[in-house]
This record gives structure tokens, sequence and C-alpha cells, in this order.
DNA sequence: ATGGTTGTTCGACAA
């Protein structure tokens, strides 16, 4: 059994239903996770979904903020959510496909501006939330299971513009980058983008405040892919689609796509 | 060092 699956921050998927619609029909993908919805699941255009094909969708909503959804032309279950870090917030949902495969969808808390959990509550929280997943896997070790997300952590040097600029702006510091570090180590996840590209500057998300976030090119590794390590050799033909960042009326995050033969 | 943009929903907040 061979898939397709890609993974986008949305940033809205009611205001961006005309790209998600173009995504699927361009790229199609057999699995479509997003995140930041910004929805509660009743108000996700789902017959628009359906109409393309993806007839099977898990998801996980509030009004506003957050909000995760798998779209799938493959038949999946309900693998269920978690609330890391006891957050109350829609950040994570579970899918299994019929050959037993999990895949989890997760958002993790962007962290806000300083990097310090004495000053920042949302620091922490993003630092604890990490944690709470680390925990998990380190307690039941993924098998035949994906990762995938808006992770709000670009972990290498090369996930970045500038490593030495970034070194003190939450997403890139070196504290985060060991909490994420530690969910792949108690997890023994791989990291499938970097295990299929593995050198050179790789970004999914450029800001909205930059002139030119084409030229400029200040863009950051936020979005992931990752595989447990007894499935890891299936995958293959990982790329983001950067053009993507460029649709008119963009979200800020390219859709990040792996492929699986199992 | 600062300010820069976007979305939800009409005033802040979050990213």
């Amino acid at each position: 059994m061979s898939f397709t699956l890609a993974t986008w921050n949305i940033n809205s998927v009611r205001l961006r239903e005309v790209l998600v619609a173009r995504l699927l029909t361009d790229e199609q993908p057999d699995i479509l996770c997003l995140q930041e919805c910004k929805s509660p699941v009743e108000k996700i255009p789902l017959e628009t979904f359906r109409a393309l094909g993806y007839t099977h969708i898990v998801a996980r909503g509030q009004k506003g903020y957050n909000g995760v959804a798998i779209l799938s032309k493959l038949p999946i279950t309900d693998a269920g959510e978690r609330d890391f870090a006891s957050l109350g917030h829609a950040r994570h949902v579970a899918a299994r496909l019929e050959n037993g495969v999990t895949i989890h969808n997760c958002y993790v808390p962007a962290g806000g501006d300083i990097p310090d959990r004495e000053v920042n509550l949302k620091f922490g929280q993003k630092l604890d939330y990490l944690t709470e997943m680390r925990d998990l896997f380190h307690g039941e070790k993924p098998e035949k299971s994906i990762l995938v997300g808006d992770l709000n952590i670009a972990p290498r040097e090369d996930d970045v513009w500038s490593h030495k600029q970034l070194l003190k702006i939450v997403s890139h510091t070196p504290i985060e980058v060991d909490h994420l570090n530690a969910v792949i180590e108690a997890g023994d996840w791989v990291d499938v983008t970097r295990a299929d590209i593995p050198s050179g500057q790789l970004y999914s998300w450029w800001s909205y405040r930059a002139a030119d976030w084409d030229a400029a090119d200040k863009g950051r590794r936020l979005d992931h892919i990752w595989a447990s390590r007894d499935i890891a050799n299936a995958a293959h033909g990982s790329r983001i689609l950067r053009a993507v960042r460029g649709w008119d009326g963009p979200s800020d995050h390219a859709p990040v796509f792996a492929s699986f033969d199992l």
C-alpha cells in the first residue's frame, strides 16, 4: 500500500477554503493534515472537501483559535486526541488507517515572544507541552506511526535563515530544540523530511511581516513529518511546496509532503 | 533596537 501525505498550517480553513481545494486538486495527496483551522468542527467547509474525494475526516476544533483536521481519501478512523499540558486547546488529533498506521496531527503552542518561562507563561506552556509529548512516547513506543504538524520549532542550523540571529528567538532557542529532540528520542522518531533532504536550507514558514518574503527569504522549518523507526524506510519523496506561500491570500506556512510505500 | 502583517471578530489577543 502506498500513499502520499501532506501537512499544512492553513491559518483559518474557512478563509482559505479555496486554497485547500486548490492544493487537493493540484497535488492529490491521499491525506492532508491541517493545523490552525480556527473553526469549530461543524463550521469547517467539509462538503467542499468531500466533493473532491476527501470523504474521511477526523477533526477537533474550537472557536477562533487552534483546531486540527485530517482529510483523507483513504478510510480512517478517529484515534482520539491528547490535551498535552492540559491547555484545553484543540491542538492534537489522531487517526488510524486500515493498515494499522496511526497518524498524529499536532499543533505545538507558538510560545509567545520572550523565551523565558519566568516572565512568559506561554513559553513555559510550550516546553510543558513538549515534555508531555515526550512522556507519552516514552511510555508507549510508537510503532507504525506518523507524526506531522506545525511543531513551531526549527531544530537545525539549516532550518533557519540565520542560526546566530535566531538563537534567542522563540522557535530556535536551544532549550526548545532540546525539548523537541527529547520527543524524538523518546519515541525513536525519524525526521522524514531531513532523511530525504539531508543538507541545505529548508523552510516551511515565512512571516507575513516581511515586505517581500520571497526575496528576503527569512524562513524557518516549523512544519514536520516524522515516522516511527519501523516504517521510516518506507518514506520517500519529501518536498516543501514553497510556491504555495506565493498564492493569492496565502497562509504564512507552506505545505510539507512525504510519500510512504508500505 | 524597533517595527513590520494577518486572522478572529469589533477590541484585544494570538501568531
